[in-house]
DNA sequence: TTTTCATTTCGTTATTTCACGAAATATAAA
DNA sequence: TTTATATTTCGTGAAATAACGAAATGAAAA
């Protein structure tokens, strides 16, 4: 019960599910998506954290940068199902196009000044 | 985007979660409903409209109740996908089970007494 | 028509969520 | 080691959500 509304609730934010749109492009930092999504760092911080304890994504030290993916293997298998339908909604969202053009022009070793 | 939202958000509520599995034993009527989630009857029509807003449910006047049913042939194809799979999710959950058990002993003409 | 009763709406309060900046943490670079 | 930088944690304020009871609504029964 409680883990079903943990799996919804983490769905149940915009900001949350463009960044899980985001990440089907590949791998990001927080200083990307903060670039895209206009909030904090500590605010992003926080939204993945959310997803990550839901099972959605994962997180990997990789140098300077926290690099997080979507966790397509989760072995929940409520989160394994959404996540495939997620990979086949919201694709033609003027939003969620519009985010992934602006991924592309988003270099870290530039944007990400603290 | 705002519609995804609306979705998940529908989902993301434990009380509105056992809502939409007690239905699928059939129609309930508001104070059914309240009698088995111990909550008041505003509380649960609050509920209620925002699991009918989301396209999850319907409501049909019957006499002198509210008959409150699945939508299980929802025109929204995001909410007919997830509809079937929460017939899958949670039968084996406690809760769940004990509000089915709690609902068999429910007569809407002895207990709805505002 | 008047009364009864299920439901909804409204107003209020308590709780949760979201956002921020500042401070703390951790690692890379100098 | 010191400095710089990416991220997380913490504290706070604003906004959204969930709960209640009382009042309003609407349909059935008397």
């Amino acid at each position: 019960m409680r883990n079903y509304e943990k799996i919804f609730k983490a769905l149940s934010d915009s900001n949350r599910l463009r960044i899980l749109k985001m990440l089907e492009n590949g791998s990001l930092c927080v200083c990307e998506i903060r670039a895209v999504l206009n909030l904090a760092n500590s605010t992003v911080s926080k939204h993945l954290s959310i997803l990550r304890d839901a099972d959605f994504i994962l997180d990997e030290k990789k140098g300077k940068w926290v690099d997080y993916k979507l966790n397509n293997r989760s072995e929940e298998p409520h989160v394994k199902k959404l996540m495939k339908l997620m990979n086949e909604w919201m694709n033609d969202e003027d939003r969620i196009k519009a985010d992934k053009r602006k991924l592309e022009k988003v270099d870290r070793n530039i944007i990400c000044k603290t």
